[in-house]
DNA sequence: TTAAAAATTGCAACATAGTTGCAATTTACT
DNA sequence: AGTAAATTGCAACTATGTTGCAATTTTTAA
């Protein structure tokens, strides 16, 4: 058992069972955001599917995590690293979705502009995602021209 | 046959078929974006649930219209008023989901701010989303609300 | 520390969104 | 009008996510 891990769940007043560490344990060890089929794999037959969801929605609700669509509209998470709570996320930040190699990355250098609504649309949360070809793939693909230009 | 959305396929050079015009004219008679499944009913089973899919799929390519996820991971398609092509698509705009009524607003006055990415990560395409309660929903509760102070 | 209450889990079954292959039909071309 | 190319509809399938309920685990508190 993680004490770390397991004083976070008690911070949030959740009980502490084997599927949240285990699923923390993963979010925690992540730079970029995990989508819920990944985790499924990940953790393979040892966690039913139903209580990862239930697990993942939960987190999500009190605000350890947050999560993200990707551009197959498939939820991913990551843990929050800012102080949020079930009141107010603060994770404002900017989402790099890699449209090669599918991760997720959270700009946290990047906060999200702040904008003016119309008059009587209320906002609650917002959301800023950029597709596009992250780090690795790039450099990945740069190599790839490189080696064909060296003739 | 409707001669102005005719004329909008042969522009794209897409074959001028029953199920497009139609679904073009129903995306015409609408102000918000509406999801595939609502599309879906309205359709009826005039047309296939495939090539509903398809249909949309290459509109999208084409750039005739754009698809934003909304906050369940459900596609919802407008059409692109501003000239898109299949190139370059400028419905650079923040769109807002209500969380009350699930409908799609684009906020075509609102451009999505332009942000500079961290090295090697390359941009493609942007999504702005805010979610909340519109104006319709929060007029709706004002007047429950005022209805209720009456007395 | 143990018994009852509360929360969480696992299972089975289901719902919804989206995809693929292929034969039949429709549209475009000349 | 006749052929080639594009599009459609059908059937079957995949993936993501949900619900109800009984069994188990965790918490509470005497």
């Amino acid at each position: 058992m993680d004490n770390e891990l397991a004083e976070l769940l008690g911070k949030y007043k959740l009980s502490k069972t084997e599927p949240r560490l285990k699923v923390l344990s993963i979010l925690r060890s992540r730079e970029s955001a995990i989508s819920q089929p990944e985790l499924e794999n990940l953790i393979g037959g040892e966690i039913d599917r139903v209580t990862l969801y239930r697990t993942l929605t939960k987190f999500d609700e009190k605000g350890i995590i947050h999560k993200v669509l990707d551009l197959n509209g498939t939820a991913n998470y990551a843990l929050c690293n800012s102080s949020c709570s079930e009141d107010t996320h603060n994770d404002e930040h900017v989402h790099f979705n890699c449209t090669t190699c599918l991760n997720m990355y959270c700009l946290e250098a990047l906060q999200i502009p702040h904008l003016v609504m119309p008059v009587n649309f209320v906002p609650h949360n917002v959301n800023f995602i950029v597709y596009g070809v992250c780090e690795k793939c790039t450099l990945k693909a740069n190599k790839y021209i490189e080696s064909k230009n060296k003739t």
